[in-house]
DNA sequence: ATCGCAATCTTGACGCTGTCAAGATTAGAC
DNA sequence: GTCTAATCTTGACAGCGTCAAGATTGCGAT
């Protein structure tokens, strides 16, 4: 642990830190250069020594939220060997929960404020991991019999849409009162989900089966 | 027609639509105040007459981004009276082009830039009609067994949920090479519709029954 | 008709932003 | 121990959103 050198040693890694918190914080229109490299106690152009510009910070950024995403899908897998519908739900359920635990955040690495992907070959890579992860789910439900045959990539569109639609939907403030009133986050998730799967799969059938699940992020509340 | 007067006339106006042509060409990131005035032919503060900041702009953007939705979809009910899985197919579709004929009109629209939409009676209005031309065409599929039966506005968000999600992962090059290059965009859309449809629906079963479509916005070609 | 007011538009300024140029500091290879 | 390249700082620039003050003008009340 350094005190106060000149040269900070993982400067890269803090800026990236303080970039996703002053996100979570502020939200996307806070986060500033100048800002993240303050908080990480630098001159105000010492990022561009580890970034070309602001992009480049953004892609990092995105980088990890990918990674939180395909960490949190796998730890799913595992959770639910042998499982592959509640692998279905509870991956599409940690999906929705880390957007709605830190949607600022969720935004950034999916409804990217980083265009022109092609220039950041680490974020296509792990952006590549996370739907392996997907298709992995897929086609273990496939040979399940829980989603429909066919092409698992192809299949797995169909359920990433789904399920991304939903959170971004709701993200937005798409989903009305009328009917956040009537239902909560998870039966509406469920219900989409519902379209998708070839075994009956309704929020009274499914919740009945399913454990109190155990999950990184904390619950979120339906607002009323 | 007037020539050039103090009093623009019609400057509110101007001042979006200037802004929608700037979003089209230069993107989000090249949308500035400063510059929606110059086009419109007035000082870097007039705007501030008609909208309190920047972000009520954007929020005038976003209705028209609803409204053009709103009206895409009332064109295709027109168009399609009396065939509900036209009008979902089709609306759907209507959907998906825009978003790939404006991405950032639509992104602005509906991945917002745009917090606290509270504050925005207007757009939530909007948004609402928009929402509920969905509702309808979900209802008249219902009642001809082409969706399922249930609340129909909780069905509009599973309908809803897929076709936003794929074209927002469409959008945001979520979805590869390796898929694009052996399916269109339609094709891949009516893969994720026929989830949700209690009929049979295949781009091969779809297509036989289409006519040639007539849309507002050309065909998007599938990228190499 | 004109007076006066409110709406509209301009000029000028402020602090914040991303980025570039030039120079200071230091870690690590030889 | 010296040299070099990586790292970080200082200073500057244009563009941004926004506020304050003032100029211009359309229009209703008189």
């Amino acid at each position: 642990m350094p005190v106060k050198k000149y040269h900070h040693g993982d400067l890269k890694n803090a800026l990236i830190k303080a970039g996703i918190e002053i996100l979570s914080k502020e939200g996307v229109h806070g986060l500033s250069l100048r800002k993240v490299a303050q908080k990480a106690g630098v001159s105000h152009t010492a990022p561009y020594s580890h970034f070309a510009d602001k992009q480049s910070l953004i892609a990092a950024i995105s980088i990890e939220g990918f990674r939180t995403i395909y960490e949190l899908l796998d730890g799913v897998i595992q959770r639910y060997q042998g499982k592959p519908l509640r692998q279905l739900v509870e991956g599409a359920w940690a999906y929705v929960q880390f957007a709605l635990s830190d949607p600022a955040h969720f935004k950034v690495t999916l409804s990217s404020v980083l265009e022109r992907e092609k220039d950041y070959p680490a974020f296509v890579e792990m952006s590549h991991k996370g739907f392996g992860t997907v298709v992995g789910i897929v086609e273990t439900c496939q040979a399940a019999g829980v989603l429909r045959p066919g092409p698992a990539d192809v299949e797995a569109i169909s359920v990433w849409s789904t399920v991304h639609g939903f959170v971004s939907l709701l993200l937005e403030g798409q989903i009305y009162h009328s009917i956040l009133e009537r239902y909560t986050v998870r039966e509406l998730l469920i219900s989409c989900l519902a379209h998708v799967t070839l075994v009956e799969l309704t929020p009274e059938s499914y919740s009945e089966m399913e454990p109190s699940g155990i999950y990184i992020y904390p619950a979120i509340s339906t607002p009323a």
